[in-house]
DNA sequence: AACTCACTCTCAACCACAGCTCGAT
DNA sequence: TTATCGAGCTGTGGTTGAGAGTGAG
C-alpha cells in the first residue's frame, strides 16, 4: 500500500489562531497561520489574493498529541495550482484516495465510499475540491468536523465554497456508519446545496453529482470489499491518465491556419478584405493629407 | 434595506479565407 | 473502380461590446 503521510518537525497550535476556538485544519503560508475550516474558508474566501494563499492540511501528531503539517501536499491543496504542475501532487491526490478506502475498510471492514463515474469526472474537472477531498481523507479531521455539525455550527458553513458539498457528504456517510441518523445528515446537505442559489429537495431526488450513490438507496456497505477495492484502483489509475493527457490550453490543429491567421489584415480585431484593407489605408493617408492642406493651406498643382 | 451609478472584469461574437471533406459526375 | 470537380464546412486570432459583478453613495 502507498505510504502517503510523514510526520514533519513543525507543531501547529490545537485551536484556530482566527477564532482561538475551533480546531485548527490548515495552515496558511502566506498568513503564517493555523486555522480551523470555517476561519480559513471565510478568511480565503474574501479576495483573489487570499485565495492564492498556499495552504497545508494538518494531521494529528499522535506522538506529540498536537497537529502537524503534512508534508508533500502543499502544492496539491494550494488553490490554483496550474494542471499538471506536478505528477507527484498527482499521484499523492491519487493515492489519499486509494487510502481513503483502505482507511475506511479497515475502519469498518467494508470497501469504503462507493464513488462513481460522477466521482471521477468531479475529480477530473474540480482540482481545489479533489484536494479538498485529500484533506478530507484524514479520519481524524472527519471527527473533529462530524463534530462540529453535532454541534449545530452547520451555519459556520455557509462561507465554503459550493463544491465542498462533496466533502461533506462523504462526512455524511461517515457519519452514517457511526451510527448518526440520516435525516439530520440530509437536512444538512440541503442547507449546502443552498449555496448554489438552488434549493434542493430534501430527498435524495436532485443530488447533485458525487452525492448521489449516497442517497440512492444501496448502502455503500453492501459492495463487497474487494471488488470495490480494485474498482477503486482502476477507478485512480484512469484518473491519472487522463490527468497526464490533460490539457488546458488552446490546442492549435493547423498550423498553418494560425500562421496565415497571425498575418491576416484585421479592422479592430476583425478579419478584413484586403480590399477593405487598402480601402482603409488610402482613407487614412487622404485624411491626413487633408488635414496637412488645412494645416499649411492648398497648395495649387498645375 | 433598497436603489442608482460608476467602474471593472469576463467572454462570446465577429470577420476573411486557406484548406479540408464529401457527394456528384 | 478511380479521378476530378465544386460546394460547403472548419478553424484561426485580435478587438469589441454586452452583460455580470462589485463597491460607494
Amino acid at each position: 500500500m502507498l505510504k502517503v503521510e510523514e510526520t514533519s518537525g513543525w507543531a501547529a497550535p490545537r485551536a484556530c489562531e482566527s477564532c482561538r476556538s475551533a480546531p485548527c485544519t490548515v495552515y496558511c503560508r502566506a498568513d503564517a497561520a493555523a486555522l480551523c475550516a470555517a476561519c480559513d474558508a471565510s478568511i480565503h474566501s474574501a479576495n483573489l489574493l487570499a485565495r492564492r494563499h498556499h495552504r497545508v492540511p494538518l494531521l494529528p501528531d499522535l506522538a506529540g498529541g498536537g497537529l502537524v503539517v503534512r508534508p508533500g501536499l502543499s502544492a496539491a491543496y494550494h488553490v490554483g495550482v496550474p494542471a499538471g504542475a506536478g505528477e507527484k501532487d498527482g499521484d499523492e491526490e491519487a493515492a489519499a484516495w486509494l487510502l481513503f478506502g483502505a482507511v475506511k475498510g479497515s475502519s469498518e471492514g467494508a470497501g469504503g465510499l462507493s464513488f462513481g463515474e460522477e466521482a471521477d469526472e468531479f475529480l477530473d474537472l474540480v482540482e481545489y475540491d479533489s484536494s479538498e477531498n485529500e484533506c478530507g481523507s484524514d479520519q481524524q479531521q472527519l471527527l473533529q468536523e462530524t463534530q462540529q455539525f453535532s454541534h449545530g455550527k452547520s451555519e459556520e458553513r455557509d462561507h465554503l465554497v459550493p463544491n465542498e458539498q462533496h466533502r461533506h457528504s462523504l462526512q455524511m456517510e461517515f457519519d452514517a456508519s457511526n451510527g448518526f441518523n440520516y435525516s439530520s445528515s440530509l437536512s444538512h446537505r440541503v442547507s449546502l446545496s443552498s449555496m448554489d442559489a438552488s434549493v434542493v429537495p430534501d430527498t435524495s431526488i436532485g443530488a447533485p453529482k458525487g452525492t448521489m450513490d449516497l442517497f440512492s438507496g444501496h448502502h455503500p456497505l453492501q459492495v463487497q470489499p474487494q471488488l470495490n477495492l480494485m474498482d477503486r484502483e482502476a477507478r485512480v489509475l484512469r484518473y491519472r491518465e487522463k490527468r497526464k493527457t490533460r490539457r488546458f490550453e488552446k490546442t492549435i490543429r493547423y498550423a498553418s491556419r494560425k500562421a496565415y491567421a497571425e498575418t491576416r489584415p484585421r479592422i479592430k480585431g476583425r478579419f478584413a478584405k484586403k480590399s477593405d484593407v487598402e480601402l482603409e489605408v488610402d482613407q487614412m493617408f487622404s485624411t491626413a493629407a487633408v488635414l496637412a492642406n488645412s494645416r499649411f493651406g492648398v497648395v495649387p498643382s498645375f
